[in-house]
DNA sequence: CAGATTAATGTAATTGATTACATAAGCCAA
DNA sequence: TTGGCTTATGTAATCAATTACATTAATCTG
C-alpha cells in the first residue's frame, strides 16, 4: 500500500479524508468530485447528489493547501493595518472581515504600529502566506513594497485616503479637503486663533493631510498656524489632555481646538472640564471620525465623520472586481460628513 | 522544457522563482536550500550563506501553500470572535494578533455576530483554510464545533471565560464570581435594591454567568432579582440608555444598576442625567471591561476590569505550548479587578 | 443513417516545497 | 590502512488537490 509508508505526517491513528475518497465512496473520478466542488453545473445531477452525499458521510473537508497549490487561489484576502485597538481601524475591519466572508474568503489580519518598515515585512508574510489582495492604510509606503505587490502581481488598494495626484489605487475620504473643511466651519463662526492636536504625522500621511489642509484654509483667511499652536501627541484620551492643557493654559488661549480624531478631541474636552472652561463658550471643539460615544460627550462632540464601514465594504469590492478583471475604478472618493454638535459655538466676543 | 507548458496558471510573461531556482542558483540540491530556510544550522555556512545570497538575488519567496501541503503546517492561527466592532473584543485581537505575528505565524480572523450556527461555519472554514489551532469566545458552542476540532486533531481554547465544571481548555475570568463581587461591592455600600442591564444572555454564556454571579450575591443577602430589575438590551449605549431610563423611571427606582460592561453602563449614566438624577448620590452604576474611556467619563465609571490583552498572550502562549507539546495548564484563571470610581457611593438613607 | 457536435466523465501530469533515505567526505581510533 | 562514526549534501517520493487532454456516450443535422 502506497498510504502505508512510514511517513509520520499523519497523526497516527487517524487517516486525512482525502477528495480521492471520495470519489472512491461516490464511484467516480476525482476530477468530478473536485469538479462538483468548483464547477458544478458540469456535473450531472445524479453523479452530483452521490459525491455530496459521500462528502456528508465521510465529513471531508478539502485540503486548501493542496487547492491553493494546484489553483494559485489560496481565498484569502490581506489587510494592513497600524492597530486594532483604535476604534476606527477596528470598525473597518470588521466591515472588510464581513464583506470577505460574504464572497467564501477569509481574511489575514497584520498590524504594524504606525512603523512604515513593520508594514513592509507584515506585508510581506501576508503575501508570502498566498494573499490574493491586500488591503493597506495610506498612501505613504516603503518603496520596497510596492514592488514586493506588483512581483507578487496582485491587487492592492490604499484606504483611508483620496489623493487625486497619486496614480495607486485608494478609497477614502479626501484628508486634506475634510480637514480644511473643519476649519472654515470654525473660521465661519469667527474663530481667529485655532489649536490643533494631531497624531505624528512623520509616518501618517492622513495626519500630515488633515494638517495641510488646516493650513490653507487659514491662510486663506490671512491667518497662519503658529507653532505653539500645534501639538502631535500619540492616540488616545491622555493625549489630547495633556495637548488640550498645554494649548489652553497660554495666554492668550486659541478659542477653538481641532483634534485629529475624536479621542484626542475628547482628551481636549477633558482638558476644558479641568481648566474650567466652557465648550462651547470659551473653547469650541471639533473631532473626526464620528466615534460611538461622540454624540454622548458632555457636549456632544461636533465632527467629521469618516465612512469606516462604507470603505471597508467598498476596498473589498473593489479587490473582488480587480480579482476577477471586471473593470473598476481605480480610486474612489468617499464623502466625509461634518456634524455639527454642541462642542462647537460662536467664538467669544463675537456679536451673536 | 517542463516549464513551458501550455499550463496558464502563470501570469504570461511573468515567471514565478520556486526553490529549485535558487539552488540552481546556489549551485546546490533543493533539500539544501529547504534546510537553509527549515534549520539552517544543518547546513555548512559558506553552503548557507550563498543560499542567502541567490534567494536575494532572486527576490525568492517560499510558496506557503506548497509548504503546507507538505509540512502540513500552515503556520496560521484562526481566531472567531463575535465581533471587532465591540473594543473588548479588538484588543483582545490586537494583542492576539501581535503576539502570534512574534511566533512567526499569522492571524485569520472570523467574526459571528453571537450567532452560534455562524460561529460554526466561520470555524469551520478557518480549520478548511489550515488554521493550526483556533481561540474561540465562551464555552458555548455548537456540538458540531466540538466535533470538528477534534476531527481536526488541533489545539483550542475558549476565551472570556473561567468555568471549572467545564474539561474543555479555556482563558479568561470566572464571570459568575466576578459580577458576584460587583454586587457585593454595591451591597456593601447599602444598596438594597439594584437594576441589571445585560447583553441578551441567550447565545452569551458570558452574560449568563454574570447574571448568575449577581443572583447568587443577591440570595445570599436574602434579596431577590426582580423580574422588572432586568432589562436585556444589544450592546451600545443606546441600548444603555433606553434600559437606564426604564429601570430608573420607575416608583421605587433601583439605587444602583449594575452595566454589563462599560459601553451599557455609560448608557445608563446618560439616561441618569437626562433624568435628572445625580450620580453616585442618588444612583450608583458599575461596569465591565474598563475601556480607554471608562475613567474619562463624568463622573468616572466604576467598573470591573477585564485583562482583554494578557487573555490574549496568554490564548496564544496555550496554542504554541500545545503546538510543540509543552506541558500545558489546561484552565487558566484571570483575575479581574474591581476599579472603585466615582460612579457609586453610599446608598442613599443609608448612614454614612 | 453517417458524421458532427455536445455533454459527461476519466486519466494522469502538475503545482512547489519537505523529508526519508542514500551517499559521500572527513575524522579518528585501533 | 580499515572500519566506524559523524556531518554535509543529494535524489526522488510525497503531500492533496486541479485541470489539460482523452475518451465515451448522447444528441443533433443534413
Amino acid at each position: 500500500m502506497k498510504t502505508e509508508k512510514k511517513d509520520r505526517l499523519q497523526k497516527p491513528g487517524r487517516t486525512t479524508i482525502r477528495l480521492v475518497d471520495v470519489a472512491h465512496a461516490a464511484g467516480c473520478s476525482t476530477a468530478t468530485v473536485s469538479r462538483v466542488q468548483n464547477s458544478p453545473d458540469s456535473v450531472s445531477p445524479q453523479v452530483r447528489d452521490r459525491v455530496h452525499a459521500a462528502i456528508r458521510k465521510l465529513g471531508y473537508m478539502p485540503n486548501s493547501a493542496a487547492r491553493a497549490l494546484r489553483s494559485h487561489r489560496s481565498r484569502m484576502i490581506g489587510i494592513v493595518i497600524p492597530t486594532l485597538s483604535h476604534a476606527i481601524y477596528a470598525c473597518f475591519v470588521d466591515a472588510v472581515q464581513r464583506r470577505v466572508t460574504e464572497r467564501g474568503y477569509s481574511l489575514l489580519v497584520a498590524t504594524f504600529e504606525y512603523d512604515l518598515d513593520d508594514e513592509l515585512s507584515q506585508a510581506r508574510v501576508l503575501i508570502e502566506r498566498g494573499a490574493e489582495a491586500v488591503i493597506l492604510v495610506g498612501e505613504q509606503h516603503r518603496a520596497e513594497l510596492h514592488r514586493l505587490i506588483e512581483a507578487a502581481g496582485i491587487p492592492h488598494i490604499n484606504s483611508y485616503i483620496y489623493d487625486a495626484d497619486s496614480d495607486r489605487p485608494s478609497i477614502g475620504i479626501d484628508n486634506e479637503r475634510a480637514a480644511f473643511d473643519v476649519t472654515q466651519f470654525l473660521l465661519g463662526l469667527g474663530h481667529r486663533d485655532i489649536g490643533v492636536v494631531l497624531a505624528a504625522t512623520r509616518e501618517n500621511d492622513r495626519a500630515a493631510a488633515r494638517l495641510a489642509g488646516i493650513r490653507a484654509a487659514l491662510r486663506q483667511n490671512g491667518l497662519e498656524l503658529g507653532a505653539d499652536r500645534l501639538i502631535e501627541q500619540p492616540y488616545g484620551i491622555d493625549g489630547g489632555r495633556q495637548a488640550g492643557r498645554e494649548l489652553l493654559s497660554g495666554r492668550p488661549a486659541p478659542s477653538a481646538v481641532i483634534g485629529g480624531n475624536d479621542i484626542l478631541a475628547f482628551g481636549v474636552l477633558i482638558a476644558c472640564r479641568e481648566l474650567g472652561l466652557g465648550v462651547p463658550e470659551d473653547v469650541s471643539i471639533v473631532g473626526f471620525d464620528n466615534l460611538e460615544f461622540t454624540p454622548h460627550l458632555d457636549p456632544p462632540l461636533t465632527t467629521m465623520e469618516v465612512p469606516a464601514a462604507d470603505m471597508g465594504r467598498g476596498a473589498v469590492d473593489y479587490l473582488f472586481d480587480r480579482l476577477s478583471d471586471r473593470p473598476v475604478q481605480k480610486k474612489i472618493r468617499l464623502e466625509p460628513k461634518l456634524i455639527a454638535r454642541r462642542s462647537t459655538g460662536i467664538a467669544p466676543g463675537v456679536a451673536g
